[in-house]
DNA sequence: TTTATTCGTGCAACTAAGTTGCATCACACT
DNA sequence: AGTGTGATGCAACTTAGTTGCACGAATAAA
C-alpha cells in the first residue's frame, strides 16, 4: 500500500488519490472486479473518475479487461510480465460457484488451441466455471 | 422453413409466428445472434414475445446461450445432440474480426481442459478472435 | 511567480441491454 | 360455450457503459 504513490511515479504515472485507491483496492481483493462493484467500493470518489482510470489503466497495462462466465466485464490486475499495449493474460479465468468471484488462474493450466483449417485464430479467451481455491473444499 | 412448425408439435412446443419466424431467422444465419439484432429483425413481433421465447427456446435445448469476444450475450440454434436441460455445448466459438459474426466450432478442434490441482473446473466456455471461413481469405 | 498548457475530476445526461408486471388474447380441453 | 393455461403486447424500469463539458490541480514555460 504505501509503494503504490513510489510504483506510480516510476512508471511515469501521474499519482492520485483515487488511483491510489484503485489499485489498492485491487491488491487487497485477489479476484477480478467490475465496475458497478468499483464504483460501491470507491464512492468517495466520481463514477467517472474511477471508470476512466480502468481504461487509463489497461492501456499503461497496470490491469486487463476480462469477461467473466456471465459475460460480466471485469478487471484484474496485471503480472510483472505484462508490458503497455502488450497483454500477456494467455492465461484463464475461473468464475467459482460458490463465491461468485473470478479468478486469473496460472498460465501453465491454459491450453494452446490450434486453428482448425477452415478458420484463422488469432487470440483466445478461456473462461472456467467451478470452484476456486478457497471454495472446493 | 416449411417443416419447422412440424418439428414444433413433435417436440410438444405450441407452435406460433413469433416462434417460427426466430427459428427461421436462426436457421438462414448461420452465426450466432445477439438480442438486439432479432428485436430489429422480428420487429412484427413484440421484443418482449422474441425475448421471452430466447429463454423458453434455450430451456428446450433449441438453441443455446454464449457470449462473444466481446462479452455480448448470443444465441445459436443447438445440434440435434442438445436434449432440453442438457446442452453439448461443449465446442468453442469464433469472433471474426472481419464480419463480427461469432460461429460455433466443431466440438472436435475443441481442447479438454484438466483441472488445476487448486481448483475444481466444471464447465469451460472458449471463445476465440480470428476470421471465420468465409473471411479469412 | 505568473501564465499557459495539459491532465484529472465531478456532474449531468444519455444510450443500450436486459428484465418484469400486468392486462389481454388465443388456444386446447372439458 | 366455458374454463384454464399459455403466449403476446405494452409500458415501465433497472443496470451497465459511455460522453460532453466545465472546473480544478499540477506541471512546464515565460
Amino acid at each position: 500500500m504505501i509503494n503504490t504513490k513510489e510504483i506510480f511515479e516510476k512508471q511515469g504515472i501521474r499519482s492520485t488519490t483515487c488511483r491510489i485507491d484503485l489499485v489498492n483496492y485491487f491488491t487487497k481483493n485477489k479476484f477480478a472486479i467490475s465496475f458497478p462493484q468499483l464504483e460501491k467500493a470507491l464512492k468517495k470518489h466520481d463514477r467517472t473518475s474511477v471508470y476512466r482510470n480502468l481504461i487509463f489503466f489497461e492501456e499503461q497495462g497496470v490491469v486487463h479487461k476480462l469477461y467473466d462466465a456471465d459475460g460480466i466485464l471485469k478487471y484484474a490486475l496485471c503480472k510483472d510480465n505484462c508490458a503497455e499495449h502488450l497483454h500477456h493474460d494467455n492465461h484463464m479465468h475461473l468464475t467459482c460457484n460458490k463465491c461468485k468471484h473470478t479468478y486469473c488462474l496460472n498460465e501453465k493450466h491454459t491450453p494452446k488451441i490450434k486453428s482448425p483449417k477452415k478458420v484463422v485464430i488469432e487470440s483466445v479467451a478461456i473462461t472456467a466455471r467451478g470452484l476456486c481455491e478457497n471454495c472446493k473444499n
